[in-house]
DNA sequence: CATGAATGAGAATTCATTCAT
DNA sequence: TATGAATGAATTCTCATTCAT
């Protein structure tokens, strides 16, 4: 069944819900196609579930890994856009984005779901830290304290880009983390004194 | 023809590629199927015709509206980053992403297309108003400069955002634009002082 | 679509609703299997309509031959056994009578409708020509002139016997229509006097 | 085994011979699918199995009540209908010939036997309890001395009208039959006078 | 130009049947 | 004797595509 759901997963990823094929999804399971009824009900409940699936077991290992460094508030700035790059950036959980994205359409459960569990757990993390960061004087009182997701974003469209142009204009993840951080620490603005 | 590639663009967007149904454009547009084949091959010329032409309509309004204003640094930025949000989210370039990002894999072609056509125009664009900030110094000489991305990448969130989470927790996208703006040029880190 | 519901009946005749195949519908009726699809939504629905369609239409003929002769009431019997004798025994709605028969637990509506449409016209007609006999004088007030069922039951039974034992042990139409008539009429015990 | 066939008979009473799923048959009888397969070879062999076994148990059954009473021949008439009645109405065997009657024409061996095995026997019956009447001057030598089946004919009726438009218009047993004695014996006809 | 009518190729789904245990 | 797991062979139904008009 794992492997069922691993074979769906690919197949889905690259074909999308209606023109992945339950053919293809049992030979890269290496089973036949019935087989595949004998633990799903159709085709649209094996898609759920590879969601439902894939979402909960990436950000079960996710959580397991976030126990925040009580260190510097730029400490924990960089671990947890570093996670967030090592978990949205080739890797399933981008699958599942993409199929997100553009089947969302069609099964809002799923995006509902995906909502829930793993994105308002990331903004609220990232949120816990920006607050902190305030608190502590290392932060200033800025807008992206309510809208965290300003923080991510940059996350999100390496994520998309690695899917679509990374081929015509390769864009090294290392580096763009590291710019990412340093623009939003530091804006782009010249100093103003001087 | 017009109409037709508007009601393909249409259930494309909502379907995506294998999704949509020949029956359901000739439908939207008003008139039979077979009327459709009088002016493309079959689904996929149509879909990659609906794709480029979308595209390069587009485009060709948006850098009509792109005669960079004089103004300040700041100004051009405001500009530039208004139109792309206008141009982005909620809008006919939105639909042509989100297919992109869903079909991508099976139609290389689009993405280069697209990815030329308009991603690099945007890019150069941006850069270019970050380069003249520098030059004016206005701008610091931040790694920005070489990954202008970084400065689009929530306009870029916000559209994929307003596609499938907002139903959950909207995100006003003035608001959205004025964080971008203020966390882009001055950052999140609090003033040294000294 | 005359065609298609022809071929349907056979079909659905000799093979009851599981075991019909679209496929030899489709080549008895000289077209291909989608063509089915333009009409009937799916295979119930040629099912049900094939019954419906066959039952109204034959009605109507029976129906229109149904101008009772004002003749005796032997004759008026004579007349209308012979119709049902000639609609009920090896035609069409012999076929649709097997089908609910065997289906009718399935497709309690048919049953309904073919109830409505055909078994009460018929017993109502019976019992007409029942009671003007009774009130004629020249039938007794029997139990009969309520359940004229009993004397449209040999038609039935003969019709169901053609469609099974027939092979093993044929029985003349007209012979058993004979005796019947005698028997319904004069039953079969001695006469009492002498 | 035992289960099983009862099973099955249910099964294919309701569903008919090629809507009658072997899971369920498995599931009805408590077992598991497999060991259907341990008793009986296939589908075919368990139908044809479900139909002789019934048929013969049941006739059986009958023969062992058939014990003619020496009565005079209106009882003799009324008890051989009376067992008529009770085993053909809302029975095993009443499902067996709805069965015979919707599937017959792909097993003819089956109606064969049927025919053989029930039928005749019966039909043999009748006809000996006839033409004792006869002999004793009871009956009148009517042609249904040479079609026995005549007699029989409203008792099938009744058995199919229970299958199908019972709950539409319910006919009573009891009533029927007495209906059924009254006209056999004595015809509708008024009585000659003189 | 436009379309009503038709279909070949293929998709999901079902089910009788098998086999290793 | 019994069964959980698996599948080959259908079967219904869909849809892009064609063609006569």
């Amino acid at each position: 069944m794992a492997q069922i759901l691993s074979a769906a997963l690919s197949e889905f990823a690259e074909m999308g819900y209606e023109g992945a094929r339950l053919d293809a999804i049992a030979e890269r399971a290496g089973i036949s196609k019935p087989t595949i009824y004998l633990y799903f009900d159709n085709k649209e409940a094996l898609f759920t579930e590879v969601i439902e699936n894939t979402i909960t077991r990436t950000i079960r290992e996710a959580s397991e890994a976030v126990e925040l460094a009580d260190g510097t508030t730029e400490e924990a700035l960089r671990l947890i856009l570093g996670l967030a790059y090592d978990h949205f950036i080739d890797t399933e959980l981008m699958s599942i984005m993409r199929l997100l994205i553009a089947e969302g359409g069609r099964f809002p459960e799923l995006l509902e779901t995906y909502h829930k569990v793993a994105f308002t757990q990331g903004r609220a993390l990232m949120q816990g830290v920006l607050r902190r960061g305030v608190a502590r004087g290392d932060l200033r009182p800025s807008p992206a304290i309510e809208t965290p997701e300003l923080v991510i974003a940059p996350a999100v469209f390496l994520s998309i880009y690695r899917m679509t142009f990374n081929r015509f204009a390769p864009i090294d993840k290392e580096e763009f983390l590291g710019a990412h951080l340093d623009i939003i620490l530091n804006g782009i603005r010249a100093e103003e004194h001087a």
